[in-house]
RNA sequence: GGCGACAUAGCCAAGUGGUAAGGCAGAGGUCUGCAAAACCUUUAUUCCCCAGUUCAAGUCUGGGUGUCGCCUCCA
């Protein structure tokens, strides 16, 4: 049984897709007004592991995820660097694929784009004009909450607490200091689009709610973002869309936020200017370790990001990269069928239970990663029975390892960045083997200085060798 | 001020009322020409504090302390 925490209902639930076999999803996306830091790349790994694990499940799934890029920070760039706005948003968000790609995140479905969607946004400020549900006022149009019955629902506020403690400025024309805006009227210089209540452009959250009951229809699964977007723009999707659907269960049926990176227990915001883009990260570790990081901590915790942090990720990925190339030249030796590995088989079986219970608890990849390192230690043990000569390969039991074993990286996505690379250079393959070669020579002539030169040299331009009975070997 | 989340070893981290997973770092050992990788052993009588419920509490209840987040653009 498969279980989500739901913001809404504050209490882990069993899921239920709303048409059995699939599930939609809609992600809140990005601004695209500057480079994604890994505080934005949070959100996106955790879904594309949620979606890698409903599609082994069987699901069809169904993933919707928009770019803002009609936006006040979007002009600003634009502006300060003499560019359009479509200009500014393009580059981010062709930047934002590069990163997103190479991180290993699938795509979605659709990506809609404010800018293209603007007929339908108009359409439902119309309706919710026409159902009384919002004012015009000005040139720019309100939703009016006290027209909403259940405002707060999700956050868990009442307009009365937040009335009191507002920090905003209020502005006496709403009928509600809350009230939110769902189209602007144009300033001079601005983008803008004609509408009927003259030329303006759409408010943050109306975007959202119109394009995800576009594309995913008046009820859907799940809806997704940063715990940062609860309030108020989930809140504020929740009032619109289902006022404009007339209906107070129509809309996402599941909300999942996940946590915070922060920097010294500090949120890493874009205004607090204390984040690490993802192409600097990239640019002093692989994007695996970036990832695994990231995997290695439920989503919902806050995660603390540094250095020091990076680094031991770094050194649990490379165990459990260790375990996947040991599996996989145990395979290369193996040689007739036994059972010598029917044991350790059976625990990759029981392992992968446990996995998928755990990805089954609400996606818990920090515990899902245990079983993983579990099964990693079994593999090493066998190993070391092998390379002792106690017991000889196991080709069919071991490919039923080598398949749970790739089964679970697949669903976590990780360690597979590197094994695209392998085979892309023969050469290097080819000149590694001639070095090696002549490093085993030296050492059989205890040439121990010549063959410590090629390991220390090989290891400074990033190459490891390793010695073992049967042989060296070697890895980037 | 209002609302909410969290507090588990040196660090990170999971934990369904039934006796504290896993990773990193450290220590000792095995293997090795030396390394590396790997393996074995070791590292929380105890889960922020105080009360309570219970045969049984890290887990539930109440109170306290601390940290963080949201209430303004934010993933």
């Amino acid at each position: 049984m498969l279980k989500v925490y739901n913001t809404l209902t504050k209490t882990k639930e069993e899921f239920k897709p709303v048409i059995p076999g699939q599930v939609s999803i809609y992600v809140c996306g990005i601004t695209p007004y500057n480079d994604t830091h890994i505080g934005n790349a949070r959100p996106f790994v955790t879904w594309d592991v949620i979606k890698r694990f409903f599609h082994k499940l069987g699901y069809k799934v169904k993933h919707i995820q928009n770019f803002t890029d009609v936006d006040d920070k979007i002009i600003r760039s634009a502006n300060e660097s003499r560019r359009t706005w479509k200009e500014v948003s393009d580059k981010y968000i062709a930047s934002y694929f590069d990163v997103m790609d190479k991180l290993n995140i699938g795509r979605a479905d659709v990506y809609p784009r404010v800018s293209e969607n603007m007929e339908d946004i108009i359409k439902m400020i119309t309706g919710l004009v026409e159902k009384g549900a919002a004012y015009p006022l000005d040139g720019d149009v309100y939703f009016s909450v006290e027209k909403f019955a259940g405002y707060g629902k999700l956050s868990g506020r009442k307009l009365d607490d937040m009335q009191a403690g507002a920090r905003v400025e209020i502005d006496n024309r709403k009928h509600h200091p809350m009230d939110f805006a769902l189209w602007k009227s144009a300033k001079p210089g601005e983008p803008s689009w004609e509408s009927p209540w003259g030329k303006g452009r759409p408010g943050w959250h109306i975007e959202c709610s119109t394009m995800s009951l576009k594309y995913l229809g008046k009820t859907f699964d799940f809806h997704g973002g940063g715990s940062d977007l609860i309030f108020p723009h989930h809140e504020n999707e929740i009032a619109q869309s289902q006022s404009y659907c007339c209906d107070e269960h129509s809309f996402a049926r599941y909300w999942l936020h996940n946590g915070f990176i922060t920097i010294n227990q500090e949120k890493m915001s874009k205004s607090l200017n204390n984040f690490f883009t993802v192409k600097d990260i990239l640019a002093k570790y692989p994007a695996e370790v970036l990832r695994y990081f990231l995997v290695a901590t439920h989503y919902r915790s806050p995660l603390d990001f540094s250095d020091e942090r990076l680094k031991e990720a770094e050194a649990g990925l490379s165990r459990l990269s260790n375990a996947k190339n040991t599996l996989k030249e145990l395979l290369s030796a193996a040689g007739a069928d036994s059972d010598s590995a029917a044991s350790l088989a059976q625990f990759a079986q029981k392992a992968k239970e446990s996995f998928y219970a755990a990805m089954e608890d609400d996606f818990n990849t920090a515990l899902a990663l245990a079983d993983m390192f579990d099964l990693a230690k079994k593999i090493n043990v066998y190993y070391q029975a092998v390379a002792a000569g106690e017991v000889a390969a196991d080709r069919k039991n071991l490919n039923e390892v080598l398949s749970v074993y790739t089964d679970m990286t697949d669903i976590l996505g990780i360690l597979q960045i590197q094994s695209d690379d392998e085979g892309s250079s023969r050469l290097v393959d080819s000149l590694m083997n001639i070095i090696i070669s002549i490093r085993q020579d030296a050492r059989k002539d205890k040439n121990w200085a010549v063959a410590d030169k090629l390991r220390d040299e090989l290891k400074k331009i990033g190459i490891i060798i390793e010695d073992s009975p049967t042989g060296a070997r070697w890895k980037k």
